[in-house]
DNA sequence: ATTTCATATTCAACAAGTTCAATATAATAT
DNA sequence: ATATTATATTGAACTTGTTGAATATGAAAT
């Protein structure tokens, strides 16, 4: 359901095609929230069918003709509920690990073929780090791409700091995790 | 792809119905991973069709008659290519999170209600981190429910000290949070 | 000249996951 | 007596998300 509302508080901000959509979401909301392109303009189809959006076809010379999408009054009130009407056991998004899975049955495979899983893990950790400090960055640039309100960029940095320190935590973890094998003796 | 898999690895330790599976994944992998029992009936079914399990048909007197599911050699490979075949970028399981989604477009709604919401995720919080203890307590105990090889147990352990690292940071940052939207004046 | 990149969208098949109800038995608790 | 809990499984409709290809245009780079 959070992908509609995504869209939605994007079109808030302003008028936008699927392609900025898909642009704005790799950005800026690519931490905690990931849509293809093809999903994405599915879903907008069915938010205009909703009535929550409506399109101008907009002809374009230089490049190819788009589609752009503004948010309706319906829209807006579908956006400020779902912002507000949090519920824990409904609206919670259920933590997946297919690494935690492999690990927790690690005792299947050899020590040196876990720690290589870890090793794995570590280097794309090190890297998401790095994509939470982009992103901060971007935060706390005095022009921001979409809006400048300062009041707005206060809660992007939050959900940035949640990436930071999740993604550093996670490196703890691995770290931890990483000199523990290498003590066993199995 | 993983819930195959986890089924696989608690079918590897012993064979078991669908509704022990049911059981076990709320016990012991509901924090990484969580499946509806109509979920894990319908995979066990594909399973089965795949020559990675097969199922024998008990009959019970004092109960309901059950299928018990036995894992195949075929299954075991399976598990074991698995377990070891990592692909970080095919592989990995995204980070989705509408209550980072809610709060990034939080500047729409007020600081009260914003706050609201943080503080029903931080009574939640708090919940996770009780149920990681126990999760962690379980594997513990001197005889666990499964099967008490004491190599299993050590990568089990790994995977309960993520989830105590990850929530008790998760914690952390809700009262930054809590406490950095208490200091704004808007 | 040709490839690659950026723009811009559509579609179809498939896989994964949720919701909810239905069915059935027996033990236990109020 | 009645309700609840535990055992045990099935099925259908629906939503969500993935994969991958197809189409089209123009600009920039090699």
């Amino acid at each position: 359901m959070s992908l509609k509302h995504g869209l939605l508080g994007l079109l808030n901000y302003e008028s936008m095609t699927g392609y900025d959509l898909d642009k704005e979401f790799k950005q800026t909301l690519a931490y905690f929230w990931q849509a293809k392109a093809s999903q994405i303009y599915r879903e907008l189809d069915t938010m205009e069918q909703n009535g929550w959006l409506t399109s101008k076809r907009v002809i374009q010379e230089e490049k190819p003709n788009k589609r752009v999408y503004s948010i309706t009054e319906k829209g807006k009130q579908e956006l400020l509920n779902w912002l507000s009407a949090y519920d824990p056991v409904k609206n919670s998004t259920p933590f997946k690990s297919a690494f935690l899975m492999r690990i927790f049955f690690g005792g299947e495979i050899s020590k040196e073929k876990t720690l290589d899983l870890f090793q794995a893990l570590r280097e794309e950790t090190v890297t998401h780090v790095q994509e939470m400090e982009k992103i901060m960055a971007l935060f706390n640039e005095s022009d921001p791409n979409i809006i400048s309100k300062p009041n707005i960029v206060k809660y992007w940095k939050l959900t940035a700091m949640s990436g930071e320190m999740l993604s550093r935590t996670q490196l703890e973890w691995i770290d931890k995790s990483i000199a523990l094998l290498e003590e066993y003796n199995d």
